[in-house]
Formats: structure tokens, C-alpha cells, sequence
DNA sequence: TCACACTCGCGCAAAGACGCTCACTCGCGC
DNA sequence: GCGCGAGTGAGCGTCTTTGCGCGAGTGTGA
């Protein structure tokens, strides 16, 4: 592997933990410590990470996309969230991927009487306490900074329910309709959620048009709605309508008050 | 542990808590006393607590207005999750069922270089922050008075875990050995477990002996090694030893401080 | 005021991390 | 084929951190 390459895999990891030690770093990199070290040295001169005795510290915020983004866009995806909430009917079995709006759903929909089943840690926090909803949280391994449940044992459970509707989150849209992800690990989880729903919404605020992402999900085909704000893109949002996509946009200064 | 990640969790076990004495600082770091100390310094000059004779205060306000702990038989259990953290040795896979004594212990194996995978929902509680510790959760339906996990799914992902250890709680044992649970509910999630493990281990203090519980989770035969108190019934212990399991009586006055 | 128990800070030794040096491998150009 | 330079891994001396013992200091109760 290039060193390039791995300087920006280890940025990566880094962004991701927070703290890590040199062992784990020369481990994950496929590399012997010595090597790990003179990364480390190295980034540190440039500035890009704080070297502390055992390991390194990620300089500036870490990659928490629950902090990140609770901040920005809010007024929006609590629109998209509060649309969404209004389609559940009591009784049903929802499915509710990672991410801040499904989190936003989740909120919504306290008190209701219906079963949630999801890889959402947060939606877990959230629900926990609500006597109403019958919860089901999918197995796997836990993913601190994303507050999700990944691995096989994730995708394995999904192979065991059926849900009436999945609710999916999403890094990004692209003008052509793939819907994307920025975190490979997810994509199989996201792909099992897609085969074990009946109906699949899409949840995606104006800045998911064309926001970020690496991996493809599934294209509009996959998707049996979405709902978004009335900021997003229309090129994409009329690809989506074209593939038969129903199509909610919800303004959010309308809406977005509570 | 790196230091920094130290100082991240002695911050928080004080916000936590509001007051810590030095000793209880060590003992949930895993350190020394000195070195509790010199953290304490460190932080003090920081200015992120004030140290106070024989021990530190938080600095800004405390985030649970210390949480009423369950004060009955605490010192037993405490010392038979000490004896159990005791032989967990780093890199190994351990499972943890649900109840006190193994949130109990899942606190001992904080810092730990380990996997920990349960359907205990307390012990994701505790150990969510710890970014040592692999933490698998089971899937399945959330009990919320129990805070664990059951149900169909449950018992799949553990069709699909081996685990070296597995910690086994109970609600009590017959004098013929028998092992038993109040639940019928949690009786195939355990069953699975056990099936799911090199090494079982049953962790059971003094008032378990006989305790309650109607469904037999399995027998003596079943066992390889038992963690309890030296208070426990003799004759029900005999018949463990017999059956060929290691037995572990740990005094609850002795351990029960450092 | 005094005595006792506890805490604190310092010196020291062991363990582990660091970084320097050296040998080896791989790709490249002659 | 052969030399060359960059990059990697391993060995080894140095330095940091940690845990423990000891004398000094501090708080508490008689």
C-alpha cells in the first residue's frame, strides 16, 4: 500500500476513534509499529494529528455525525421526520436505519403503538423508556461513534423479520438517483434492511442533494418513497418521481417549528 | 490504557458522581493510586476538576445526582464479579448473561483489551463508552424491566457466536444442582447460550442457594467452573464438585474492599 | 494539645514506548 | 545485469510512564 494511501487511512481511523494506541493503529494498517510511528511522526509535523505517549489523538472534532450534524439542517429533517411519522399506522412494524433523521422519526413517533425494529443505538436510547412501543433491536457489533450495530450477526437478524416499512437514512443522493453512504460497513446492512421491508421510504433533507458518499446503496428503483424538503435538487427528485417514486416534499420553514 | 483516554473516563466518572476519593479513582481506572494522583494533578492544572484532600470534586455540575444503588448483597456480588474478572484473560471473547452480578462484573472488565457480547442491556449501558471493549449486542425484543433481550432473534445470533467464556446468572439452584430461572421467556436464550461457549461459568452468591425460580435452565453437568460466596449452602456446592465443576468461594468481607 | 490515621509527594526500579541505526526488499534507470 | 534510492522491519540504547516504599504533611477526635 501506498503511503499516501495509508496516511489517509490512518486520518480516517483516527477521525473515527478519537484516541487510538500505536499497536491497534500498526494493526488496522497492516503495518509493523516501527512504520505506524513514522506515520505518526510525520502527521503530527504536518499538523494532522496530536501525538501523545502510547498513541495519537485526532486534532479538531471527531468524526461524530450525531454532534455533527445535530446542529445543521435541523429544521428540515425534523419536516422530513414529522411527514414520515404521520404515514406509520398503529400496528405496523417499522424498520429505522442509522443516521440523525431517522433518530428525528424515532422521536416522533413515542407513544405510538407500534413495533420499531433498527441497528440505531440512539433510537434505542430514545425509545428505551417509552412502554408504548415494542422494541427490537437488531444484533452486532457496536459502532461507538456512529451509535450503530454492524456485522453479520446485523444482516442475519434482518433475514428473520419482515416489516411493513423501512425508513432509510442516507449520506447522499446522486442527480442520477443512487442513493449513497460514506461508511462501506453499512452498505450490507443497509442492502438486508432494503430485501426485509415491504414498503421502502427513503428520508433525505435538501443537503443529502448531492451531499457525500463513497459506496451505492441502491438505486430509485429500490425506493417506494421519499421524502425530502422542497430545497432539494428537482432534476433528481423528478429521476425519482420518473422511476415511480412517490414524492414528498415538505417545506421546512413551514413545518419546521414546534 | 492511554493516558488521555484515562483522563477522558476520570472526567467522566466525576461528572458522574460529583465527589470521588483517590482509591475509588484507582480501582475504576485500573491503576495505581499513584498514578490516580498524578492524573488528578495533571487534571487539576488543567483546570478540569478541583482536587481536594484525598481525593477530587467536578468541576461544573454533575450529570446524575448519584443514581441509588441496589445496596442488598452487594459486597457478595461484588466479590464473586471480581473473582470472575479475575480469570477473563485479553484478546478472549466473553459472553455475558443478563442480571446484577454480570453488570457487576461487565464493570470489572472495563479497560480490558476483550470482545463482550450479551443480551444484557445494562451491560451495553455500562460498557458503551469504553473504547477498549468490542461490544456485541444480540438482537432481539427489548424487556425493559428486565433490560434485556429476547426472542427468536436472540437465539439465532447466538446460533452464530462461539464465545471462550461464557458468565451465567441465575436466580437460583436446587441442592441437586439444578439451575434455575423465573422467566420461561429468557429459558432458550440461556439454553443457546450455553451451547454458544467453550467454558461456562456460573456465577450464583450466597442468597441464590436455593433462591427462586421455576424453569430448569440446565444441571450441574452443564457447568464447568461456579463463582460464589463462602456462605453458600456446603451440600449444594458438594454436588457441584462432584460433577466434576471447579468451585470458587470468595468471601464477601475479605474482598469486598481494596 | 496530642496522637493517630490517612494522604501526599518524592525517589527508585521495572516495564514499555520511543527513535536511531542497520539490513533487506522492491522498483527504476542505465 | 547492476547500481541506486526510497521505504519497511528489526535490534538496541534511551527516555517516559507506572507502581511501590518511605518520610513528611494534614485532618480528626480525644
Amino acid at each position: 500500500m501506498l503511503r499516501e494511501t495509508r496516511h489517509e487511512q490512518l486520518l480516517k481511523l483516527l477521525r473515527e476513534e478519537g484516541v487510538l494506541p500505536v499497536g491497534r493503529i500498526a494493526q488496522r494498517l497492516g503495518v509493523s509499529e516501527a512504520t505506524a510511528r513514522r506515520d505518526l511522526t510525520d502527521l503530527d509535523r504536518a499538523g494532522m494529528l496530536t501525538r501523545v505517549y502510547g498513541g495519537a489523538v485526532a486534532r479538531g472534532p471527531v468524526e461524530r455525525p450525531f454532534a455533527a450534524e445535530e446542529a445543521e439542517g435541523r429544521a428540515g429533517r425534523d419536516a422530513v421526520a414529522r411527514t414520515a411519522a404521520a404515514t406509520v399506522e398503529d400496528g405496523e412494524t417499522v424498520l429505522l436505519d442509522i443516521g440523525t433523521t431517522t433518530l428525528q422519526l424515532a422521536r416522533r413517533l413515542r407513544g405510538r403503538s407500534i413495533t420499531v425494529a433498527t441497528s440505531n443505538l440512539a433510537v434505542y436510547d430514545e425509545l428505551k423508556d417509552d412502554p408504548e412501543v415494542t422494541l427490537v433491536l437488531l444484533g452486532g457489533q457496536v459502532r461507538r461513534n456512529y451509535r450503530s450495530l454492524v456485522g453479520p450477526l446485523t444482516q442475519s437478524g434482518l433475514g428473520q423479520l419482515y416489516a411493513d416499512r423501512l425508513f432509510l437514512g442516507t449520506s447522499g443522493v446522486l442527480p442520477d438517483g443512487r442513493v449513497l453512504d460514506t461508511t462501506d460497513v453499512e452498505v450490507p446492512v443497509k442492502q438486508a434492511m432494503l430485501a426485509a421491508a415491504r414498503h421502502v421510504v427513503l428520508l433525505a433533507t435538501a443537503r443529502k442533494f448531492p451531499g457525500t458518499g463513497t459506496a451505492r446503496i441502491c438505486g430509485p428503483q429500490d425506493i417506494d418513497a421519499l421524502i425530502t424538503n422542497q430545497a432539494s435538487d428537482p432534476g433528481t427528485l423528478a429521476v425519482f418521481r420518473e422511476a415511480g417514486v412517490e414524492v414528498t416534499a415538505v417545506d421546512a420553514e413551514l413545518e419546521g417549528r414546534r
